[in-house]
DNA sequence: GTCTATAGATAGATAGAC
DNA sequence: GTCTATCTATCTATAGAC
């Protein structure tokens, strides 16, 4: 006797991975049906409407992008630091699932709450970041911070450059120096 | 006698709208032909397929977006300029467009080297507007603007907060001041 | 409670009429 | 050269069988 939390989790991953390789628009319930080993027809019994679907998606993926955050977090070398951030942002898969979570946040409130709360907790671990490399912590700063890399993930996902670690490295790196002057004033 | 451009012109313009309205996902054929007043079996005459229309499409957006990023160059005030570019990112519209492009771009070649275009000129045009407001310019400062800005345009659009404008203002400011003081350490 | 057949709507593209 | 009728594929959602 399977569990019920099979099956949900197994269409779960399965839209998850749509998302990742296919983008939002290749997101259909077909395609996540397909991939998951189920009829579409099925798969709206788990999951009754498209929006349900994204929001299940949505939830799995915001915890999973705060996890990706947090594996990094607690460096004190602004170097090291800003070459594992810019290995998240990019990384394509999780940019299509973000920029997918953003379309869709702009179409739908429910959606929209759900990233609110991906760019609290975001927040929340750009703050004890920079704390732990010993820089100024304002409002600012991390709203700097973090729409830099939001940034440098949708320039890299768009323009798909053979350089773009090493140019999304540089571009933190940079400003994470200038956080530092400012700290330190020579 | 009508000139032909006249309807290629409007089916343009009817295109770019549904984009800055509906979005990515609201760009479909039957919606841009009904806006434009024609059936969606003429559309596909000025342009045969999907991916013909979003090209011309982003040929259009990505000449106004280097026209609107024009309008505020040469202005030496970060204040005035920051406030100016901030503008620019908390527009909907406008980033609705962008990011559309950028899906597009990830999923077919031939928009991505038309991305391209659009971030080489805004590159140039970012350098200028440094150089304009005194500050040292690097390849680095310069992908750092760039991607700033791109960033706050996507999480104001997918937040929808009602304090973008001077969110996006302060941090932009907050970045020329650390750019300021690094060109003239005191 | 679990799953499916099928309806109803909308998409994109083509072949052909004027 | 300009425009349209129409076909096929694909999507989401519902009503109902097991």
């Amino acid at each position: 006797m399977r569990p019920v939390q099979d099956r949900r989790q197994t269409i779960l991953e399965a839209a998850l991975a749509t998302l990742r390789e296919e983008g939002y628009s290749g997101f259909t319930q077909p395609r996540v049906a397909a991939r998951a080993g189920v009829r579409q027809s099925h798969l709206t019994y788990y999951y009754p409407t498209r929006l349900a679907l994204i929001e299940a998606v949505a939830r799995t993926a915001i915890d999973g992008q705060l996890a990706a955050v947090d594996a990094f977090a607690g460096e004190a070398s602004l170097k090291v630091t800003a070459a594992s951030i810019a290995n998240v942002a990019i990384r394509h898969e999780n940019t299509r699932v973000l920029m997918a979570l953003a379309q869709a946040a702009d179409e739908e409130p429910t959606i929209r709450s759900l990233f609110r709360e991906l760019a609290d907790g975001v927040a929340v671990r750009i703050t004890r970041m920079l704390e732990a490399m010993g820089l100024a912590v304002t409002k600012e700063h991390v709203a700097m911070v973090h729409a830099l890399v939001v940034g440098l993930a949708v320039i890299d996902l768009a323009m798909g450059r053979s350089d773009g670690k090493r140019r999304a490295s540089s571009a933190i790196e940079t400003l994470f120096s200038l956080l530092h002057d400012e700290s330190k004033p020579s």
